[in-house]
DNA sequence: CGATGATTTCATCATCTGTTGAGATCATCG
DNA sequence: CGATGATCTCAACAGATGATGAAATCATCG
């Protein structure tokens, strides 16, 4: 049954299971570290059908990792309240995205971004579509692209220490502390006066 | 005289040229995608004399990468000067540190510890000792750990962005204008109030 | 000069990588 | 039922990887 060759009995969807598998290993090693082969044993498939499906690796990463959320509903929902608080809408959202059911997908991003350019421009085009483009559209201030890049800065650095690399005291502390911590530091970077260099 | 085995004429620091190699390679691709071939291709040497000096990648990474400064410095650095200035003093140390002769060593190792055990715990290490251990010593605040740790996530977070993905807005900025834009986070992380959570 | 030990390369190993082509099996539709 | 096409595995490729043991060359010190 489990060694034979040909078309399997049952309309089942392997090409699902691999793209379960991919974005399980993923996440756990990023692209780097993750083999076709090893995601073609975790899918429980010959490695040539991934090849099958998925001429690429990249493509194969691509599609197992594309955006856990579309970049209008978070600008609707980060820039649709008061504008003394955005900060912290800002921050509960992505928070929202680092431990909700795309969380796996953002860790797999992260951990590659580091060497393989395409995890990179996701990140880069995740951080841009959510955070700077609402910024220029709904908020009157100077140096747009800068405060965006600054609030992308703290929230990256945040999930790269707490749910990449696992530093104790920021896994340990709860959420909601770590957000009125970090919030008002968004809230300058957003709406803060530009300061004066010395 | 290039293909020729036995040792080679004239006192040459082959070990030296190695680590160089290393350290560049490491530094351009992360540990994962630098292999000991290529070091040795680039160091002018046969793959087996590399693993004849350093009896593991693993070693050869942690000795071509070793800290770029020492803890102690930085602590004294930092925490010798008014209160009120600390976050400007530690930012510009780090800075300094990106920016520096070691930068080579900071990259590699923010570019591997997303996905190697030995850089993360380098890159642990670092934060923590020039980080948290100075803050017990010479500050008296509460939860210091978190408060060390909200530090590193900013910090990170910068040279992440800025130093390894290449974030335009943050690489077009000049240093004393981001100074003066991050410096009152770190600031407020360090010596602010605890913030109540609602 | 001769012996000893450090340096350096060569040839080779087993293993893993991504990829390919051929053929086996099954679903689907006439 | 029979043909067509999608699905799936097998066997195998060439290339790269980290590693090893043996031998060649040189520096050093007696």
């Amino acid at each position: 049954m489990r060694g034979r060759t040909g078309r399997r009995p049952g309309g089942q969807d392997t090409r699902g299971d691999i793209l379960d598998a991919a974005r399980g290993l993923f996440t756990e090693h990023g692209f780097d570290r993750t083999s076709l082969r090893a995601i073609a044993r975790e899918a429980g498939v010959d490695p040539a059908l991934v090849h099958h499906y998925f001429t690429d690796k990249a493509e194969l990463f691509a599609e197992a990792l594309s955006m856990p959320l579309s970049p209008a509903v978070v600008v609707r929902r980060v820039f649709d309240g008061p504008v003394e608080t955005l900060g912290e809408r800002l921050l509960a959202t992505y928070i929202a995205v680092w431990e909700g059911p795309g969380a796996d997908r953002i860790v797999a991003i992260l951990r590659s971004a580091m060497t393989h350019d395409d995890a990179a421009r996701m990140l880069r085009e995740f951080m841009t579509a959510t955070l700077l483009r609402g910024l220029g559209e709904h908020l009157d201030v100077d140096q747009p692209e800068l405060r965006a890049s600054l609030c992308a800065s703290q929230i990256v650095g945040l999930g790269v220490l707490r749910e990449v690399l696992g530093f104790t005291p920021l896994t340990a502390t709860d959420t909601p502390a770590l957000m009125a911590w970090v919030a008002p530091t968004l809230q300058r970077y957003l709406t803060g006066p530009a300061p004066s260099v010395d």
